[in-house]
DNA sequence: AAAAATGACAACCATTTGGTTGTTTTTCTA
DNA sequence: TAGAAAAACAACCAAATGGTTGTCATTTTT
């Protein structure tokens, strides 16, 4: 298994999700992402720390507390990845009918 | 850890993504499917057996071969929640702007 | 100054994940 | 009909994942 840290890695976590839903209202700090969790403000330090390695969130130090920022660009990827196999799979007879209809030329 | 298996954690691996990608071109059985992968058949057969579960690919028995098509409606849910994260982030700065422009009236 | 809050750091744990190999059954092909 | 091919089934394995608890340092608040 190789080392993989992505966004598509990142969202497939639901409390994951979730944080990103409460962050996208606005910047909080971990104990204010943690409220309504039923874990630990560890495990959302780690959440938070996934988040921030794959570039869906930002830090920074305001005294003796970490605020945390969505910046929710990097979705795009997934979007985008998205979009791509679902042309490739709406077209996917197109091979079939352009040889039928050569078929039907002859 | 809850029992998870859902569309998010089914594109959460790059070679289940590759898969996709593949079958995004039409049906292939399980042995085409491992083509160019390094990994072992029985490796893929699991990947195809989790996307199977969530409802990405269906399987039709053909022979001694078990066919896989891809059926990506189900990636519409993982369209849906980025569109909706996007949304609330853009939206972010109304309930400030809102203030704003409430006490300047004043 | 004392107490409380915030979060970092570390160690630990059970379960899941992504992979392996070996065996067996069924189906196709030479 | 004998052998090859496709895939299911099972057992196993190392690493990753998502969580826990405890301790410590730094800021706030009272």
């Amino acid at each position: 298994m190789i080392e993989r840290r992505d966004v598509f890695q990142a969202i497939a976590d639901p409390t994951r999700r979730m944080i990103i839903h409460k962050l996208s209202h606005g910047p909080l700090n971990i104990t204010q992402i943690g409220q309504d969790f039923g874990i630990s403000k560890q495990a959302i330090a780690k959440h938070i720390k996934i988040l921030n390695e794959c570039g869906l969130i930002t830090m920074s130090q305001k005294g003796r507390q970490q605020v945390c920022e969505a910046r929710l660009d990097g979705l795009d990827q997934v979007t985008d990845w998205v979009t791509e196999s679902r042309k490739l799979w709406n077209n996917r007879f197109e091979k079939l009918e352009a040889f039928l209809n050569n078929t039907k030329k002859q």
